[in-house]
This record gives structure tokens, C-alpha cells and sequence, in this order.
DNA sequence: ACCTGAACACCGTTCAAGT
DNA sequence: ACCTGAACACCGTTCAAGT
């Protein structure tokens, strides 16, 4: 049950003059998944550095330590917003679409969510999928993906975790600003590096980074999908 | 010249007990090099949280706000230490070696350097390398490397990005706990995944991580090398 | 130009008191 | 059990004053 019903549909942030009394209310005014929307609008409307847990509170009409009654700390709010990220990740292509085309979809799916979500990736990179239901159901979808395709069981994990690596460092590369590579005051002493940023920058096919996502995953498509053995 | 030599040898953070009056000192207290010193003993002394604008100032023996007359934020700071850090990635393969191991020592240096410094990659991907010269260096000799294996100079930079990407995510990977995949209370909902974790387990050569970074690392060689045209 | 010292506007988190 | 309100121990950063 969504916060917002608790608040008797008052749109959340747009709280009544007077406070709420103190001591525990009859019905519960919190929980994990009106924290998790409210977390999501914050970051949304104000970016990461919105997302304190005093804003988190005001957005939801509550003093600040009411939030520690259902998380034991921000970094317990952080892993709830990944978890419905997660749920977000297209894995339809696995089971009717060749594998490949599975990964392809998936990756750049995952890819996308998470480039809008880069202060998630230190938090997930770390993260124990006990924690997040979603996230391990994505990767048992992904795991089934990989056996039916004929990968080997003991070499799924790493062929996974090899992905995800990529997607995650392509995700910041998404973030970053178009003149990363301008060399400036230095670009005598960089001839080649310099040459092969300008060389780069005369092919105009969308996004730079898109650009290197596309070269690095179809070469691990191409060099993990030989791990495949025959199938009937 | 390092902040040391001003303190007039003493080790930084034995300050002695009486503070240096206000005002200007006859000799500056300070310089990039020497933060950027203070800041990786810190870093190597109690990690990243333990890296504080205050505790830097005390390793130093000045007082917090002197910082900010050599550096204009924090920010700068984490781009003095990885600029440091970059310099010490191992690019001496490219030119003698052949190209495959050329990136792949590179690879593994680089990705082992920032292991140990994760904090630093949101700051490295958005990081314009005009603000670095080191990171510069390594890029022209990177680009010089895959130009002369015969590499079309227009996908060098996309080349590097996309392994640069998998390094960074695969730095993440390193810290990551051993336990990371128990699925624990929902191993029966997922069965695939758990037998692949466990079968995973079986293999005992080396830390995961490295079984994964290989796994890419090779499919990300083969796949970008095979853009090289013919040479002579 | 380059320090000190005081101050500012935060931050996440704890905990007694209330119902 | 689950709120409020006050408090704590920080944090990065600013700025006047001093030499």
C-alpha cells in the first residue's frame, strides 16, 4: 500500500498546515513502497543530490527519523529505488528471440535505465541479490536464457557479471559531457590522441557513447556466445 | 614540492602543539603535490570515508580553509589523487608488444590500479582529461598503440571507451562481497540462476572477478581487433 | 598571496517521549 | 509499533582578519 492513501490522497509535498500529533498514528503513514515512489519523484524532479532523507520526509509528510522505522539506513532507501529499476529491464527477448538478440535488447534496456541512475551503480555493483527480489529474478530469467541457448552452467556467472561490468561502466559514459576529449592547450603534445578524437568526431551517427557501446557488446556478444556448445 | 619539506620534515599529522600564527607564511605551506600526497596516505590509511576536507588539513597541519587556496572544491582533489593514480597504469606493452597483449596488460594494470579506488570512477567518467594531464599521457600512448597495430583511426576512441567502460565496471566487481549471489530464502524461486552460481562455485581457479574480467577482457580483444585492416 | 579562526547551512542518524 | 521533536556529531565551504 502507496504512502499516498495514508495521507488521505493529499498529493504528497503538499502538506496541511498543522502537523501531525505525536506518538504512533492508527494506521501506518509509511511504508517500503510509498518510500520507494516518493524516492523516485525526488530523484526525478531534483536529481540525486535532491535526495536527502529530510527532503525524503518532507515529501512524504513526515519528521526525518520516521523514515528509520522502515529503513535502517539511506543506503537501505537507495536499494530499493535499484530494485524497481531493475524491474524495469527488458528480458522479454529471452525464451522467443534468438540469444543474441535477447542480450543485445537486454543489454541496451539495462543500459538505459541505469544511465539516468548512475549514483545507483556503486550501490548495486555491491549489492547481495538476497536484498533485491527483482534483481534476482532479472538475472534467473538472463540464467534460463543462457542454458537454453547452450551455454555451459559453470560459465554463465562470469559471462553475466563480464556484461554487466560493460553496462555499467557505459552507463556513466552516457553522462558524460560532449568535449571529454578536448585536449586543449594540450593537444601538440597528443598528436595521435588528438587526431583520433577529431577523426571520431567527423562520423555524426548519434551519441559518441552509443557509438562505443554498440563496438564493445557486439564483440562480447560475438566472443561469449562462442562459449556456446552444438544443440540439436 | 611536497608539503613535507615545508613542515620542515616533520611527518605529516605529528604537528607539533603550538599552531602557526594567521597571516601569510614567508614560504607557502602548500601545493598540489603535497595534498595530493596527503590525500592518498589518507586514502591508504582509512579509505575514502576517512577522506575529509578536516582530515586533510590535519594530515597537512593547516587549517581547513587554507585548502581551498589550491584547490576550488573536494572535487578537485579526487582528480589531483587519480590523475596520480593513472600515472601509474602499465602502458609500457604498447609499441614492443603486440597489440592483443599490449591491451591486455594495460587492461588488467588499470583495472587492479582503480580496484582499490572505486570511489574515483564517477569522477574519472565525467572527467574532462584537459584537467589531467596524466590521463592524457596514457590515452596518446593508448591511441598511438592502436594506430600503429591498424587500427582505422576513426574507432580508436569508441575502441578505448568500450574497454575503458568494462574496466571501470569490472573495478566495482573486485570489492564485491564473495557471497554477493546466495539467493538464500529465494533459491527455490530461482532455479537456473542458483545452479549456475553454485556450478559457478565449483570452478576454484582464482577470484571470480578475474574469471569474469578474463572472460570479457578476451571477447572484447578478439571482437576490436578484428577491426584492424591488414598491414604489411 | 596564503594562512587562521569563526561561522554557515547543511547532512545522516539517534533517542526519549508520546499514543 | 510507529510517529514527533530535539539533539548530536559530523560535512564542505565561505569569509573577514592577519601578515
Amino acid at each position: 500500500m502507496p504512502a499516498v492513501s495514508a495521507t488521505e490522497g493529499r498529493p504528497p509535498g503538499s502538506a496541511g498546515t498543522q502537523r501531525r500529533r505525536a506518538g504512533r498514528p492508527s494506521a501506518a503513514v509509511l511504508d517500503k513502497a510509498g518510500i520507494t515512489a516518493a524516492a523516485l519523484e525526488l530523484i526525478n524532479r531534483k536529481g540525486y543530490d535532491g535526495l536527502t532523507m529530510a527532503a525524503l520526509a518532507k515529501e512524504l509528510d513526515v519528521a526525518p527519523s520516521a523514515l528509520y522505522n522502515h529503513v535502517a539506513a539511506k543506503r537501505d532507501v537507495l536499494l530499493l529505488v535499484e530494485d524497481h529499476l531493475t524491474s524495469l529491464v527488458d528480458v522479454s527477448g529471452f525464451g522467443p528471440a534468438p540469444w543474441e538478440d535477447a542480450v543485445r535488447g537486454w543489454a541496451w534496456s539495462y543500459r538505459n535505465v541505469f544511465a539516468e541512475h548512475t549514483p545507483l551503480i556503486p550501490v548495486i555493483a555491491v549489492l547481495p541479490v538476497t536484498d533485491a527480489p527483482q534483481t534476482l529474478a532479472m538475472y534467473e530469467t538472463v540464467s534460463k536464457g543462457f542454458l537454453d541457448a547452450g551455454f555451459p552452467q559453470e560459465r554463465i556467472v562470469s559471462s553475466i557479471v563480464a556484461l554487466e561490468s560493460f553496462i555499467f561502466g557505459s552507463a556513466y559514459d552516457v553522462t558524460a559531457p560532449a568535449d571529454i576529449f578536448e585536449s586543449g592547450s594540450m593537444a601538440e603534445a597528443t598528436p595521435h590522441f588528438t587526431a583520433a578524437v577529431r577523426s571520431a568526431a567527423g562520423q555524426v551517427d548519434g551519441p559518441p557513447a552509443d557509438a562505443a557501446f554498440s563496438l564493445g557488446l557486439e564483440a562480447l556478444i560475438a566472443g561469449l556466445g562462442a562459449l556456446r556448445e552444438q544443440r540439436a
